[in-house]
DNA sequence: ACCTGAACACCGTTCAAGT
DNA sequence: ACCTGAACACCGTTCAAGT
Protein backbone atom coordinates (compact mmCIF):
# COMPACT_ATOMS: atom_id res chain seq x y z
CA UNK A 1 0.00 0.00 0.00
CA UNK A 2 2.57 2.55 1.21
CA UNK A 3 6.20 2.79 -0.98
CA UNK A 4 8.69 0.24 0.18
CA UNK A 5 11.67 2.71 -0.55
CA UNK A 6 12.03 4.49 2.60
CA UNK A 7 13.48 2.46 5.39
CA UNK A 8 10.57 1.23 8.35
CA UNK A 9 10.15 3.34 11.36
CA UNK A 10 8.23 3.24 14.43
CA UNK A 11 6.45 6.00 13.14
CA UNK A 12 5.53 4.99 9.55
CA UNK A 13 4.40 1.81 11.50
CA UNK A 14 2.37 2.79 13.97
CA UNK A 15 0.41 5.53 11.34
CA UNK A 16 0.05 2.44 9.32
CA UNK A 17 -1.37 0.68 12.52
CA UNK A 18 -3.61 3.58 12.62
CA UNK A 19 -4.78 3.33 9.40
CA UNK A 20 -5.46 -0.31 9.16
CA UNK A 21 -7.98 0.33 12.27
CA UNK A 22 -9.89 2.65 10.90
CA UNK A 23 -10.29 0.60 7.55
CA UNK A 24 -10.61 -2.70 8.99
CA UNK A 25 -11.05 -2.42 12.69
CA UNK A 26 -8.91 -3.38 15.68
CA UNK A 27 -9.39 -7.52 15.47
CA UNK A 28 -7.78 -6.72 11.91
CA UNK A 29 -4.38 -5.58 13.22
CA UNK A 30 -2.28 -8.10 13.51
CA UNK A 31 1.38 -8.58 13.53
CA UNK A 32 1.11 -10.10 9.61
CA UNK A 33 -0.90 -7.68 8.23
CA UNK A 34 0.20 -4.56 9.10
CA UNK A 35 4.14 -5.33 8.12
CA UNK A 36 1.93 -6.84 4.77
CA UNK A 37 0.52 -3.63 4.45
CA UNK A 38 4.35 -2.03 5.32
CA UNK A 39 5.56 -4.13 2.33
CA UNK A 40 7.68 -5.76 5.25
CA UNK A 41 8.06 -9.06 6.92
CA UNK A 42 6.03 -9.69 10.10
CA UNK A 43 9.24 -10.09 11.66
CA UNK A 44 10.62 -6.33 10.99
CA UNK A 45 8.32 -4.79 13.32
CA UNK A 46 10.29 -6.28 16.13
CA UNK A 47 12.71 -4.01 15.48
CA UNK A 48 11.10 -1.05 15.59
CA UNK A 49 8.03 -1.62 18.48
CA UNK A 50 8.45 -4.39 21.32
CA UNK A 51 5.86 -6.92 20.01
CA UNK A 52 2.06 -6.54 19.66
CA UNK A 53 0.99 -5.07 23.26
CA UNK A 54 4.27 -2.06 22.12
CA UNK A 55 2.21 -1.62 19.20
CA UNK A 56 -1.02 -1.09 20.78
CA UNK A 57 0.51 0.99 23.82
CA UNK A 58 1.78 3.14 20.69
CA UNK A 59 -1.24 3.17 19.04
CA UNK A 60 -3.40 4.69 22.01
CA UNK A 61 -0.67 7.88 22.72
CA UNK A 62 -0.86 8.16 19.10
CA UNK A 63 -4.67 8.69 19.63
CA UNK A 64 -4.19 10.99 22.76
CA UNK A 65 -1.67 13.01 20.71
CA UNK A 66 -4.23 13.41 17.77
CA UNK A 67 -6.47 14.70 20.60
CA UNK A 68 -4.09 17.11 21.82
CA UNK A 69 -3.76 18.36 18.28
CA UNK A 70 -7.71 18.69 17.99
CA UNK A 71 -7.61 20.73 21.74
CA UNK A 72 -5.15 23.28 20.53
CA UNK A 73 -6.80 23.74 17.70
CA UNK A 74 -9.83 25.02 19.33
CA UNK A 75 -9.49 26.47 22.45
CA UNK A 76 -11.91 29.45 23.18
CA UNK A 77 -11.22 32.35 25.21
CA UNK A 78 -13.84 32.24 28.11
CA UNK A 79 -13.09 30.57 31.52
CA UNK A 80 -12.85 27.33 32.51
CA UNK A 81 -16.80 25.92 31.25
CA UNK A 82 -16.43 26.85 27.29
CA UNK A 83 -12.79 25.50 27.44
CA UNK A 84 -13.41 22.39 29.29
CA UNK A 85 -16.54 22.17 26.69
CA UNK A 86 -14.34 22.51 23.31
CA UNK A 87 -12.14 19.88 25.23
CA UNK A 88 -14.49 17.48 25.31
CA UNK A 89 -16.36 17.81 22.08
CA UNK A 90 -12.80 17.96 20.44
CA UNK A 91 -11.76 14.55 22.11
CA UNK A 92 -15.43 13.10 20.80
CA UNK A 93 -14.30 14.14 17.06
CA UNK A 94 -11.57 12.26 17.11
CA UNK A 95 -13.35 8.93 18.82
CA UNK A 96 -15.66 9.46 15.61
CA UNK A 97 -12.26 9.12 13.65
CA UNK A 98 -10.89 6.33 15.10
CA UNK A 99 -14.37 3.96 16.80
CA UNK A 100 -11.75 1.83 18.14
CA UNK A 101 -10.15 4.32 20.23
CA UNK A 102 -12.08 4.09 23.46
CA UNK A 103 -12.27 -0.18 23.53
CA UNK A 104 -8.31 0.71 23.10
CA UNK A 105 -7.60 3.02 25.53
CA UNK A 106 -10.25 0.78 28.31
CA UNK A 107 -8.59 -2.41 27.79
CA UNK A 108 -4.99 -1.38 27.77
CA UNK A 109 -3.02 -3.04 30.96
CA UNK A 110 -1.40 0.54 32.00
CA UNK A 111 -2.36 3.78 31.41
CA UNK A 112 -0.21 5.17 28.91
CA UNK A 113 1.71 8.15 29.72
CA UNK A 114 0.24 10.88 27.31
CA UNK A 115 -3.12 10.03 29.46
CA UNK A 116 -1.78 11.89 32.41
CA UNK A 117 -0.40 14.70 30.47
CA UNK A 118 -3.62 15.02 29.14
CA UNK A 119 -5.73 15.05 32.93
CA UNK A 120 -3.25 16.96 34.24
CA UNK A 121 -3.85 20.09 31.32
CA UNK A 122 -7.61 19.11 32.18
CA UNK A 123 -6.77 19.72 36.10
CA UNK A 124 -4.90 22.69 35.50
CA UNK A 125 -8.04 24.21 33.40
CA UNK A 126 -9.69 23.68 36.76
CA UNK A 127 -7.99 25.19 39.37
CA UNK A 128 -7.18 28.03 37.34
CA UNK A 129 -11.47 28.20 37.38
CA UNK A 130 -11.72 28.22 40.69
CA UNK A 131 -11.63 24.53 41.35
CA UNK A 132 -10.69 23.08 44.53
CA UNK A 133 -8.29 19.92 44.30
CA UNK A 134 -11.44 17.75 45.47
CA UNK A 135 -13.85 19.22 42.95
CA UNK A 136 -11.31 19.15 40.17
CA UNK A 137 -10.69 15.39 41.47
CA UNK A 138 -14.64 14.61 41.05
CA UNK A 139 -14.50 16.72 37.96
CA UNK A 140 -12.43 14.31 36.22
CA UNK A 141 -13.73 11.30 37.07
CA UNK A 142 -17.44 12.73 36.23
CA UNK A 143 -16.00 13.92 32.76
CA UNK A 144 -13.61 10.71 32.36
CA UNK A 145 -16.14 8.89 29.98
CA UNK A 146 -16.73 12.55 27.94
CA UNK A 147 -13.06 12.98 27.76
CA UNK A 148 -11.86 9.89 26.49
CA UNK A 149 -15.02 7.30 25.89
CA UNK A 150 -14.16 5.10 28.21
CA UNK A 151 -14.68 4.24 32.19
CA UNK A 152 -11.36 2.58 33.85
CA UNK A 153 -10.07 3.17 37.18
CA UNK A 154 -6.94 5.43 36.94
CA UNK A 155 -4.11 5.54 39.62
CA UNK A 156 -4.87 2.12 40.78
CA UNK A 157 -1.62 1.45 43.24
CA UNK A 158 -0.24 -1.06 40.72
CA UNK A 159 -0.25 1.30 37.90
CA UNK A 160 0.73 4.84 39.42
CA UNK A 161 4.21 3.89 40.61
CA UNK A 162 4.80 0.48 40.61
CA UNK A 163 7.60 0.02 43.63
CA UNK A 164 6.62 -1.33 46.80
CA UNK A 165 10.10 0.80 48.42
CA UNK A 166 9.12 4.16 50.07
CA UNK A 167 12.32 6.23 48.61
CA UNK A 168 11.56 4.60 44.74
CA UNK A 169 7.80 6.32 45.51
CA UNK A 170 9.10 9.61 46.36
CA UNK A 171 11.31 9.77 43.63
CA UNK A 172 8.51 8.79 41.06
CA UNK A 173 6.46 11.16 42.80
CA UNK A 174 9.51 14.00 42.11
CA UNK A 175 9.70 12.62 38.60
CA UNK A 176 5.49 12.94 37.94
CA UNK A 177 5.90 16.62 39.59
CA UNK A 178 8.01 17.54 36.82
CA UNK A 179 5.91 16.17 33.89
CA UNK A 180 2.25 16.63 35.53
CA UNK A 181 2.40 19.56 38.24
CA UNK A 182 -1.57 19.84 38.58
CA UNK A 183 -2.18 15.93 38.78
CA UNK A 184 0.62 15.63 40.90
CA UNK A 185 -0.54 18.27 43.92
CA UNK A 186 -4.03 17.04 43.63
CA UNK A 187 -2.97 13.44 44.60
CA UNK A 188 -0.90 14.85 47.51
CA UNK A 189 -3.73 17.21 48.58
CA UNK A 190 -6.10 14.19 48.15
CA UNK A 191 -4.08 11.82 49.99
CA UNK A 192 -3.48 14.52 52.99
CA UNK A 193 -7.45 14.69 53.07
CA UNK A 194 -8.03 11.24 52.85
CA UNK A 195 -10.00 10.17 56.13
CA UNK A 196 -9.63 5.95 55.51
CA UNK A 197 -6.08 5.53 53.66
CA UNK A 198 -7.10 1.89 53.30
CA UNK A 199 -9.32 2.78 50.59
CA UNK A 200 -7.00 4.15 48.50
CA UNK A 201 -6.74 7.89 47.54
CA UNK A 202 -9.11 7.45 44.95
CA UNK A 203 -12.08 6.15 46.21
CA UNK A 204 -14.08 5.35 43.15
CA UNK A 205 -17.10 4.48 44.74
CA UNK A 206 -17.83 7.85 45.93
CA UNK A 207 -16.81 9.34 42.25
CA UNK A 208 -19.41 7.01 40.68
CA UNK A 209 -21.75 8.55 43.31
CA UNK A 210 -21.18 11.97 43.07
CA UNK A 211 -21.37 11.69 38.94
CA UNK A 212 -24.61 9.64 39.66
CA UNK A 213 -25.72 12.23 41.65
CA UNK A 214 -25.17 15.04 39.36
CA UNK A 215 -26.88 13.36 36.16
CA UNK A 216 -30.13 12.90 38.23
CA UNK A 217 -29.92 15.95 39.83
CA UNK A 218 -29.76 17.47 36.13
CA UNK A 219 -32.53 15.15 34.81
CA UNK A 220 -34.62 15.77 37.73
CA UNK A 221 -34.34 19.91 36.96
CA UNK A 222 -35.08 19.19 33.21
CA UNK A 223 -38.12 17.11 34.16
CA UNK A 224 -39.48 20.09 35.82
CA UNK A 225 -38.71 22.05 32.74
CA UNK A 226 -36.21 24.57 34.55
CA UNK B 1 -12.02 -28.75 37.34
CA UNK B 2 -15.85 -29.51 37.37
CA UNK B 3 -17.28 -32.67 37.33
CA UNK B 4 -17.38 -34.43 33.79
CA UNK B 5 -20.19 -36.66 34.71
CA UNK B 6 -23.28 -35.04 33.78
CA UNK B 7 -23.44 -33.90 30.12
CA UNK B 8 -22.01 -30.66 28.65
CA UNK B 9 -24.88 -27.74 28.09
CA UNK B 10 -25.12 -24.29 27.08
CA UNK B 11 -26.01 -23.58 30.68
CA UNK B 12 -22.67 -25.14 32.18
CA UNK B 13 -20.61 -24.11 29.24
CA UNK B 14 -21.88 -20.06 30.20
CA UNK B 15 -21.39 -20.61 33.78
CA UNK B 16 -17.70 -21.92 33.10
CA UNK B 17 -17.07 -19.26 30.74
CA UNK B 18 -18.03 -16.82 33.18
CA UNK B 19 -15.43 -18.45 35.68
CA UNK B 20 -12.71 -18.34 33.73
CA UNK B 21 -13.04 -14.93 32.87
CA UNK B 22 -13.56 -13.75 36.11
CA UNK B 23 -10.53 -15.73 36.86
CA UNK B 24 -7.90 -14.97 33.93
CA UNK B 25 -9.38 -12.16 32.20
CA UNK B 26 -11.34 -12.19 28.46
CA UNK B 27 -7.92 -13.37 26.93
CA UNK B 28 -7.48 -16.44 28.26
CA UNK B 29 -11.03 -17.58 27.77
CA UNK B 30 -10.80 -19.45 24.65
CA UNK B 31 -13.03 -22.45 22.77
CA UNK B 32 -9.72 -24.75 24.07
CA UNK B 33 -9.23 -23.36 27.22
CA UNK B 34 -13.14 -23.16 28.17
CA UNK B 35 -13.50 -26.67 27.04
CA UNK B 36 -10.64 -28.05 28.85
CA UNK B 37 -12.10 -26.53 32.19
CA UNK B 38 -15.13 -28.95 31.06
CA UNK B 39 -13.37 -31.68 30.73
CA UNK B 40 -14.25 -31.67 27.24
CA UNK B 41 -12.70 -31.46 23.80
CA UNK B 42 -13.14 -28.09 22.26
CA UNK B 43 -15.18 -29.36 19.23
CA UNK B 44 -17.75 -30.52 21.98
CA UNK B 45 -18.75 -26.59 22.63
CA UNK B 46 -19.61 -26.25 18.90
CA UNK B 47 -23.19 -28.92 19.59
CA UNK B 48 -24.07 -25.85 22.25
CA UNK B 49 -22.71 -22.89 20.65
CA UNK B 50 -22.48 -21.32 17.68
CA UNK B 51 -18.70 -20.78 17.74
CA UNK B 52 -16.46 -18.11 19.74
CA UNK B 53 -18.79 -14.97 18.85
CA UNK B 54 -22.38 -17.02 20.04
CA UNK B 55 -20.21 -17.85 23.06
CA UNK B 56 -19.15 -14.07 23.93
CA UNK B 57 -22.94 -13.03 23.40
CA UNK B 58 -23.88 -15.24 25.48
CA UNK B 59 -21.48 -14.60 28.13
CA UNK B 60 -23.17 -10.65 27.70
CA UNK B 61 -26.41 -11.90 28.08
CA UNK B 62 -24.89 -13.57 31.56
CA UNK B 63 -24.35 -10.78 32.55
CA UNK B 64 -27.54 -8.76 31.58
CA UNK B 65 -29.41 -11.19 33.07
CA UNK B 66 -27.43 -11.16 36.66
CA UNK B 67 -27.79 -7.17 36.63
CA UNK B 68 -31.33 -7.70 35.95
CA UNK B 69 -31.43 -10.05 39.32
CA UNK B 70 -29.34 -7.85 41.11
CA UNK B 71 -31.70 -4.72 40.46
CA UNK B 72 -35.00 -6.91 41.65
CA UNK B 73 -32.93 -8.08 44.86
CA UNK B 74 -33.15 -4.02 45.65
CA UNK B 75 -35.56 -2.10 44.51
CA UNK B 76 -36.54 0.71 46.91
CA UNK B 77 -40.11 2.50 46.94
CA UNK B 78 -40.11 6.00 46.47
CA UNK B 79 -40.47 7.12 43.12
CA UNK B 80 -38.14 7.18 39.76
CA UNK B 81 -35.27 8.45 41.18
CA UNK B 82 -34.47 6.32 44.28
CA UNK B 83 -35.41 3.46 42.11
CA UNK B 84 -32.93 5.03 39.19
CA UNK B 85 -30.15 5.09 41.28
CA UNK B 86 -30.68 1.86 43.14
CA UNK B 87 -30.29 0.49 39.56
CA UNK B 88 -27.24 2.30 38.40
CA UNK B 89 -25.68 0.74 42.05
CA UNK B 90 -26.88 -2.56 41.33
CA UNK B 91 -25.45 -2.71 37.84
CA UNK B 92 -21.86 -1.33 38.94
CA UNK B 93 -21.92 -3.83 41.43
CA UNK B 94 -22.12 -6.43 39.18
CA UNK B 95 -19.56 -4.94 36.79
CA UNK B 96 -16.84 -5.00 40.14
CA UNK B 97 -18.01 -8.74 40.24
CA UNK B 98 -16.96 -9.17 36.52
CA UNK B 99 -14.53 -6.26 35.42
CA UNK B 100 -14.14 -7.73 31.96
CA UNK B 101 -18.20 -7.15 30.97
CA UNK B 102 -18.09 -3.35 30.16
CA UNK B 103 -15.24 -4.24 27.29
CA UNK B 104 -17.41 -7.35 26.39
CA UNK B 105 -20.37 -5.37 25.91
CA UNK B 106 -19.04 -2.46 24.51
CA UNK B 107 -17.28 -4.32 22.04
CA UNK B 108 -20.49 -7.00 20.56
CA UNK B 109 -21.30 -6.29 17.14
CA UNK B 110 -24.51 -6.30 18.02
CA UNK B 111 -26.47 -5.44 20.88
CA UNK B 112 -27.70 -8.34 23.23
CA UNK B 113 -31.43 -8.82 23.35
CA UNK B 114 -31.30 -8.78 26.93
CA UNK B 115 -29.91 -5.41 27.02
CA UNK B 116 -33.08 -3.47 25.30
CA UNK B 117 -35.34 -5.23 28.01
CA UNK B 118 -33.16 -3.68 30.55
CA UNK B 119 -33.12 -0.48 29.11
CA UNK B 120 -37.32 -0.61 28.39
CA UNK B 121 -37.48 -1.38 32.27
CA UNK B 122 -35.44 2.38 32.92
CA UNK B 123 -37.36 4.04 30.19
CA UNK B 124 -40.73 2.72 32.24
CA UNK B 125 -39.32 3.95 35.18
CA UNK B 126 -38.74 7.34 33.65
CA UNK B 127 -42.24 7.61 31.88
CA UNK B 128 -43.93 6.54 35.31
CA UNK B 129 -42.11 9.41 37.13
CA UNK B 130 -43.45 12.37 34.75
CA UNK B 131 -40.70 12.36 32.08
CA UNK B 132 -41.16 13.16 28.60
CA UNK B 133 -40.01 10.37 25.44
CA UNK B 134 -37.45 13.05 24.81
CA UNK B 135 -36.38 13.79 28.31
CA UNK B 136 -36.11 9.98 29.09
CA UNK B 137 -34.40 9.03 25.75
CA UNK B 138 -31.65 11.77 26.68
CA UNK B 139 -31.70 10.23 30.41
CA UNK B 140 -30.55 6.91 29.20
CA UNK B 141 -28.15 8.65 26.85
CA UNK B 142 -27.09 9.96 30.00
CA UNK B 143 -26.84 7.38 32.24
CA UNK B 144 -26.05 5.12 29.80
CA UNK B 145 -21.99 5.03 30.91
CA UNK B 146 -23.73 4.69 34.52
CA UNK B 147 -26.06 1.78 33.82
CA UNK B 148 -23.68 -0.58 31.78
CA UNK B 149 -19.87 0.79 31.87
CA UNK B 150 -19.50 1.49 28.29
CA UNK B 151 -19.96 3.84 25.34
CA UNK B 152 -21.91 2.36 22.84
CA UNK B 153 -24.54 3.91 20.08
CA UNK B 154 -27.79 2.01 20.45
CA UNK B 155 -30.17 1.19 17.83
CA UNK B 156 -28.00 2.11 14.72
CA UNK B 157 -30.16 1.77 11.57
CA UNK B 158 -28.37 -1.60 11.08
CA UNK B 159 -28.22 -2.99 14.71
CA UNK B 160 -32.49 -2.47 15.37
CA UNK B 161 -34.16 -4.12 12.69
CA UNK B 162 -31.32 -5.50 9.76
CA UNK B 163 -34.44 -5.85 7.41
CA UNK B 164 -34.30 -3.00 4.25
CA UNK B 165 -37.58 -4.22 3.43
CA UNK B 166 -40.49 -1.90 4.30
CA UNK B 167 -43.13 -4.87 5.47
CA UNK B 168 -40.68 -6.63 7.17
CA UNK B 169 -39.01 -3.68 9.37
CA UNK B 170 -42.96 -2.90 10.39
CA UNK B 171 -43.14 -6.66 11.60
CA UNK B 172 -39.88 -5.74 13.88
CA UNK B 173 -41.04 -3.03 15.13
CA UNK B 174 -44.95 -4.96 15.91
CA UNK B 175 -42.20 -7.46 17.40
CA UNK B 176 -40.69 -5.43 19.61
CA UNK B 177 -44.18 -3.51 20.82
CA UNK B 178 -44.41 -6.79 22.36
CA UNK B 179 -41.14 -7.64 24.24
CA UNK B 180 -40.01 -3.79 24.93
CA UNK B 181 -43.08 -1.32 24.95
CA UNK B 182 -41.68 1.58 26.48
CA UNK B 183 -38.98 1.59 23.99
CA UNK B 184 -41.01 1.25 20.97
CA UNK B 185 -42.87 3.97 22.30
CA UNK B 186 -40.04 6.24 23.14
CA UNK B 187 -38.81 5.20 19.14
CA UNK B 188 -42.02 6.16 17.87
CA UNK B 189 -42.62 9.53 19.39
CA UNK B 190 -38.64 10.46 18.56
CA UNK B 191 -39.13 9.05 15.12
CA UNK B 192 -41.93 11.61 14.93
CA UNK B 193 -40.54 14.31 16.23
CA UNK B 194 -37.76 14.13 14.13
CA UNK B 195 -36.75 18.02 12.53
CA UNK B 196 -34.07 15.72 10.30
CA UNK B 197 -34.82 12.29 9.19
CA UNK B 198 -31.33 12.15 7.73
CA UNK B 199 -29.78 11.98 10.97
CA UNK B 200 -31.44 9.16 12.50
CA UNK B 201 -33.43 9.17 15.19
CA UNK B 202 -31.38 8.73 17.41
CA UNK B 203 -29.00 12.21 17.23
CA UNK B 204 -25.71 11.03 19.11
CA UNK B 205 -24.73 14.57 18.80
CA UNK B 206 -26.98 16.12 20.30
CA UNK B 207 -27.21 13.30 23.22
CA UNK B 208 -23.36 13.86 23.70
CA UNK B 209 -23.96 17.83 24.36
CA UNK B 210 -26.75 17.11 26.25
CA UNK B 211 -25.29 14.86 28.90
CA UNK B 212 -21.98 17.26 28.90
CA UNK B 213 -23.81 20.69 29.73
CA UNK B 214 -25.80 18.53 32.31
CA UNK B 215 -22.28 17.81 33.82
CA UNK B 216 -20.75 21.20 33.25
CA UNK B 217 -23.94 22.70 35.10
CA UNK B 218 -23.84 20.58 37.68
CA UNK B 219 -19.97 21.37 38.80
CA UNK B 220 -20.70 24.40 38.30
CA UNK B 221 -23.28 24.55 40.76
CA UNK B 222 -20.97 22.56 43.11
CA UNK B 223 -18.16 24.81 42.27
CA UNK B 224 -20.12 27.34 44.32
CA UNK B 225 -20.55 25.02 46.77
CA UNK B 226 -24.20 24.72 46.69
C1' DA C 1 -27.89 -36.99 20.14
C1' DC C 2 -23.52 -35.94 21.61
C1' DC C 3 -18.63 -35.98 21.30
C1' DT C 4 -13.96 -36.56 19.04
C1' DG C 5 -9.29 -36.50 15.95
C1' DA C 6 -7.08 -34.88 12.33
C1' DA C 7 -6.42 -31.09 9.53
C1' DC C 8 -6.37 -26.08 7.94
C1' DA C 9 -5.58 -21.23 8.10
C1' DC C 10 -4.14 -17.87 11.06
C1' DC C 11 -1.88 -15.72 15.08
C1' DG C 12 2.34 -13.81 18.18
C1' DT C 13 7.00 -14.73 18.95
C1' DT C 14 12.09 -16.78 19.22
C1' DC C 15 16.21 -17.41 17.16
C1' DA C 16 19.76 -17.99 14.13
C1' DA C 17 20.89 -16.21 9.87
C1' DG C 18 21.32 -13.09 6.15
C1' DT C 19 22.87 -8.27 4.07
C1' DA D 1 21.78 -1.47 11.64
C1' DC D 2 18.07 -3.47 9.60
C1' DC D 3 15.52 -7.24 7.75
C1' DT D 4 14.30 -12.26 6.90
C1' DG D 5 12.97 -17.67 6.96
C1' DA D 6 12.07 -21.41 9.42
C1' DA D 7 10.07 -23.07 13.43
C1' DC D 8 7.08 -23.26 17.70
C1' DA D 9 3.01 -22.89 20.48
C1' DC D 10 -1.42 -21.37 20.26
C1' DC D 11 -5.88 -19.94 18.21
C1' DG D 12 -10.88 -20.64 15.82
C1' DT D 13 -13.07 -23.69 12.81
C1' DT D 14 -14.35 -27.59 9.17
C1' DC D 15 -15.46 -32.06 8.39
C1' DA D 16 -15.76 -36.76 8.49
C1' DA D 17 -15.93 -40.09 11.89
C1' DG D 18 -16.93 -42.31 16.07
C1' DT D 19 -20.43 -43.93 19.92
Amino acid sequence: VTTSREPLTRERALAAAVDLADAEGLKALTMRRLAAALGVEAMSLYYHLPGKEGLLDGLASSVIAEMEQEVAADDPAGGWRPRLRARCLAARRVMLRHPWAPALLGTRPSVPPAVYAYFDETVGLLLAGGFSHRLAHRAVHALGTMMLGFVQELFTPASAGGSTDVDDAEADLAAMAATVPHLTAMVAAEMHDATDPTLGWCDSQTEFEFTLDLLLDGLDRARSHV
